[in-house]
DNA sequence: ATACTTTATTGCAATATTGCAATATTAATA
DNA sequence: TATTAATATTGCAATATTGCAATAAAGTAT
């Protein structure tokens, strides 16, 4: 079907799911460590740092905009691109808390 | 496509993006909390956890056995499964290292 | 006004993912 | 041996994802 259940899941187990999804390809890591390390805004520029085309990167861009991980504002004909500070706050403590579980004594 | 490139990142970068699309379903999500919290080792309990079949559990079971997150060993005719504890650590520092990150003052 | 720059959207094509029913497999049990 | 129990695998069908080329949209500059 292609088609996650959603019923049967709490609510955080879907939005952590979700967001680990959007994290789960490297271009979208990529630009998410390349905007926590310069700290500052960016546009087009990403296309020197990743091997993909412009419109590649768009949909990228748009997949973290839709968690709320980065958010842009339009600035002239450009585009200034961020990390969602207090998101990327609150995805610490999400999945904080998930990795933050010990896995006690190996039983197999 | 649907064929995610991998040259241009860094092995680091795909290994991180693994581990979280393979952490980017609620029923794996479910699925490994399950395990973390009972400690312990499971076999077919899933379908009393999960709104799923069968054989759909045992797909996302073999996904979370790809990256390792969890492993498995014969008993008899049935299965034991439980968390990797010495991955999950490995896992913790991965997506730790990533959601440690500060993301500084917001500038858009 | 025209050209240029920057980003987004559309329209494919190829591959991946998710789910279940049916079946296979393997071990335990009667 | 025949039957049951527990998992895995196969074979679909439906949907999602990824990528690029082409195009659109909207501001800037000449």
């Amino acid at each position: 079907m292609g088609l996650t259940k959603t019923e049967g899941y709490t609510q955080a187990q879907i939005e952590l799911a979700t967001v680990a999804k959007v994290l789960g390809h490297p271009a979208r890591i990529a630009i998410v460590q390349h905007l926590l390390e310069i700290n500052a805004c960016i546009g087009n520029d990403l296309m020197d740092v990743l091997p993909l085309s412009q419109p590649t990167i768009s949909r990228h861009l748009a997949e973290l905009k839709k968690v709320d991980i980065i958010q842009g504002t339009i600035e002239g004909s450009s585009m200034h691109y961020c990390i969602n500070a207090h998101r990327w706050l609150e995805i610490r403590q999400m999945l904080g808390g998930l990795l933050g579980m010990e896995p006690g004594e190996q039983c197999c």
